[in-house]
RNA sequence: GCUCGGGUGGUGGAAUGGUUUACACGCAGCACUUAAAAUGCUGUGGGCGCAAGCCCAUGUGGGUUCGAAUCCCACCCCGAGCACCA
């Protein structure tokens, strides 16, 4: 036994000897099963600290859980494709796969030196051929059931990475990987139809245990609207434009009608005096990216094309324009404009001097509607609309689209912000699309576009090794350099055919690899049914919250999907989520190598030793929100530890009582706050026990479990005195955790608060229960507040085994 | 613009109707030391005061309450998400 506290030299020892200790049973008698999961991360070189609040710290809770009698799965993979990787390998001038796995097994070491629980026999990595087997098999039966599809359609394309992106991925009109401005380009892609399910996807959330950031951010994110669909009428032609609008009790008002330059009536509607003017604006419009349409251009532009339109409600004639303000993959990609009552309307109407019409009175039933400056958006009540006038807004809304009904002008409709998932890439460094393009086929109108799946006996369908796998501007796959690799035949007529040489998006990965954590070997099928029954749905998601619209939308989906295929029999994959905050640099900047501000795990370990990393990140702040770096603060911690140290290296025997109410509350309060995730308070809990255990002495008892509260939080330091100290036998993570005695929770004595008009005066000692006439009593006894009761005291409050209020006015 | 968080000492934060500032960091003083580090002890929101003590303070202004950091209303500021989505 070392005399002084010396984690470099005890960490190593214990970590080895927990190598399989925490490798989970699929099931063990009379334990529940309990998957704690966190998103397993890129094999990107290095851990930083971030990785270490978001492993190390979710520990505790894994550790505690298993003190609690669960049988605690705490898993751990790579999520090893895609662009950071291939990025990285390029610029290196190594192979992708070469370079992924180096970092995996570098990784790998500093992962086993946070002290966690993991259990590395279950680990998963999205590169092995085992596994990207079953992320083209999940494709597949995704194509079958008609999810998966292929499409030419305007697509985000960034210029740098030289590939497709998804949606989620363009973030202000830039890639979110390298922050180049994305361009649309119109590619032929496959792509996952996650629309389907956009009103599960919503509706669903409500029976989630998930931070409410995420889940308004996925309801914006699919971005529901209900309204109604209306037909304007081209005079002399059976053709109708059609409108999407959540205003139908504006109808009356609207003035003019506006189509997206991408509408595909434009050009046939504009008559030949104005063609000219508008293809000129129709180019300019759509040579401008999404970002200068939407985000940098606030000045609404348009032309007249010469045409006019009827209002089905009152047969008015109103004129059409073409302007980009509307955006043409969004509803009909034609709006009724109302400039009364819709503010963009209203701005455009004065600039081009079209008439204003107001149909919704905030005044009714005055005579007078007041004379606007801006649209007048809320409801009211409906004027100049003929029979409709004098209803509600909600009433007219219902009331014309009933009418419209009749007459097959109109219907309901909702419509949806989200579109299908684009997965194809054309990078090297991804799964393979399983997919074989015939031509034969083709020319016979087979399904899918001439598209064959490949056979599933086939499966995996391997990524080549490539000399050249570097992207290329065309926009085709660096796969497609691989002529022997193309070559194949077609599954369904025999003859020569080619292979699909997009690879997928990571996040297809990403959307199924907890389930493999339940049977990550099985080579018949992605897991096997009863395991999967055993561990899933997740319990607990521990993650950060840059994923809300991504990574946890698409496991959403994609297990909704399954759901559907039958494969598994739960319709959500995790039932509480919980976001981390960021780890900053101690400029309270985000950390990166150009500034600077990087802390390095590695160095902290070497200094402080692993349970003081772990513990400070537990107590620096309340787990969700992050916060900087202290360099300073952690050795409040590391003092700490060094303290429990002394209280068994140099116990000081207790003269006084054992410590029952201190102790059995630290016990409780200890073991919530782990469970709600507030470690900081929890760590503050320990800090407290502690400090009142060296001021009056501690019995070797209470000593003992103080050890086993700290356990989950500092495991070494625990394990080392458990061992070493105490000749126990077995690890302390074995132990159960303490059980608390209510008997013990309540103090013989309560600090009495007096206050004096409201105002704190005064605490006096009290036994517990005492009544209102006794703490009265007490109270008057304190000079205090006999000097502040003039007249007399006229009534009292009080609140039991807490505080007396004495009023004197 | 809309939606969701948040604003408390020198700093990280605690307290979600009842002692504001727990726990820590930092700082100051003292002890130990030839000295320093480490460690231990004491103090530490602001103002006035020799002191006892009194007053003020949780972004700002109002309200509800015996009592408000906490609940309600308005406003200011910071962060996140969505955004010409009809």
């Amino acid at each position: 036994m070392m005399a002084k506290y010396n984690p470099s030299k005890i960490e190593k020892k214990w970590q080895k000897s927990w190598m399989k200790s925490f490798n989970t049973k699929d099931a063990v008698k009379g334990k529940e099963n309990f998957m704690l999961l966190t998103e397993f991360p890129y094999p990107s070189g290095n851990l930083h600290i971030g990785h270490w609040y978001a492993f190390a710290v979710p520990d505790i809770l894994s550790r505690y859980l298993r003190m609690k009698g669960k049988n605690v799965m705490y898993p751990i993979g790579f999520d090893a494709f895609g662009l950071p990787a291939e990025n990285a390998a390029i610029k290196n001038k190594v192979n992708p796969r070469k370079w992924t796995e180096q970092n995996i097994a570098y990784m790998t070491k500093q992962l086993q030196s946070m002290g966690a629980t993991f259990d590395w026999s279950r680990k998963v990595s999205t590169i092995d051929q085992e596994y990207y087997k079953w992320t083209q098999w999940f494709f597949i039966q995704l194509f079958k059931k008609g999810l998966a599809y292929r499409a030419k359609t305007l697509v985000n394309w960034c210029p740098k990475d030289k590939t497709v992106l998804a949606n989620e991925q363009v973030v202000d009109g830039k890639c979110d990987r390298c922050g180049t401005e994305v361009v649309q380009k119109e590619l032929a892609q496959w792509m996952l139809k996650i629309t389907d399910y956009a009103d599960k996807l919503i509706d669903d959330l409500e029976k989630l245990d998930w931070p409410e950031v995420t889940k308004t951010a996925q309801k914006n994110w699919v971005g529901r609207s209900r309204g109604v669909e209306i037909n304007f009428l081209i005079p002399n032609s059976k053709e109708t434009i059609k409108v999407f609008t959540t205003r139908a009790d504006t109808l009356f008002g609207a003035t003019y009608l506006v189509l997206a330059p991408e509408h595909p009536l434009v050009t046939r509607l504009t008559n030949d005096d104005n063609l000219d003017k508008v293809n000129r604006y129709i180019q300019e419009a759509t040579k401008k990216t999404e970002l200068e349409r939407t985000y940098l251009e606030k000045e609404k532009t348009g032309v007249f094309t010469g045409a006019y339109v009827v209002n089905p409600v009152n047969k008015e004639k109103i004129p059409v324009w073409v302007a980009d303000y509307v955006v043409g993959h969004y509803g009909t990609g034609a709006v009724m404009a109302v400039p009364a009552h819709d503010q963009r309307d209203f701005e455009f109407a004065k600039k081009y001097n079209l008439p204003v019409k107001m149909v919704v009175c905030p005044n009714y039933p005055a005579p007078t509607c007041p004379v606007l400056e801006k649209a007048f958006t809320d409801d009211a009540h409906l004027v100049d609309s003929s029979e409709f006038t004098g209803m509600t807004s909600e009433e007219g809304r219902n009331k014309i689209l009933e009418k419209l009904r009749k007459e097959k002008l109109a219907e309901s409709k909702v419509n949806y912000k989200l579109h299908d998932w684009v997965i194809s890439r054309q990078r090297y460094w991804g799964a393979p699309i399983p997919m074989i393009h015939c031509g034969k086929c083709a020319l016979r109108g087979a399904s899918g576009q001439g598209y064959q799946p490949v056979s599933e006996k086939e499966l995996p369908v391997k990524l080549p090794d490539l000399e050249d796998f570097k992207p290329s501007a065309d926009g085709r796959s660096p796969l497609s350099k691989d002529g022997a690799w193309i070559r194949t035949k077609c599954p369904k007529c025999g003859k020569d055919a080619e292979r699909e040489t997009d690879t997928m998006d990571t996040f297809v990965d990403s959307s199924w690899y907890f389930l493999r954590y339940a049977d990550p070997k099985n080579k018949k099928s992605f897991a096997d049914a009863k395991k999967i029954k055993q561990w899933l749905p997740v319990k607990t998601y521990i993650g950060g919250a840059e994923h809300n619209t991504m990574h946890l939308l698409y496991s959403r989906f994609f297990t909704k999907a399954l759901f559907d295929l039958g494969l598994v029999d739960f319709d959500e994959p995790f039932l509480t989520r919980r976001n981390h905050g960021v780890i900053l640099g101690p400029d309270s900047q985000k950390m990166s190598k150009s500034r600077g501000n990087v802390v390095d795990p590695d160095d902290l370990v070497k200094k402080y030793g692993a349970d003081a990393i772990r513990m400070y990140l537990a107590f620096m702040g309340p787990y969700e929100q992050g916060g900087p770096w202290s360099p300073g603060s952690i050795n409040g911690v590391y003092r700490f530890l060094n303290r429990v140290w002394n209280l068994f290296e140099k116990p000081k025997k207790s003269k006084e009582k054992e410590m029952g109410y201190k102790l059995h509350s630290a016990i409780k309060k200890t073991g919530e706050d782990i469970e709600n995730l507030n470690f900081n308070t929890g760590v503050s809990e320990l800090m407290k026990l502690l400090n009142v255990m060296e001021k009056q002495g501690s019995f070797r008892k209470d000593n003992v479990t103080f050890l086993k509260l700290l356990a989950p939080f500092a495991p070494h330091l625990a394990e080392e005195i458990w061992r070493e100290v105490l000749k126990n036998k077995k690890s302390i993570h074995l132990e159960k955790w303490p059980d608390y005695d209510e008997k013990y929770l309540r103090d013989e004595n309560f600090d009495l608060i007096v206050q004096v008009d409201g105002k704190f005066r005064d605490v006096v000692s009290a036994p517990m229960d005492i009544s209102e006439e006794e703490a009265k009593k007490l109270a008057l006894v304190s000079e205090k507040v006999k000097k502040q009761i003039g007249g007399g005291v006229r009534k009292t409050v009080f609140v039991k085994n807490r505080l007396i209020n004495l009023i004197t006015g």
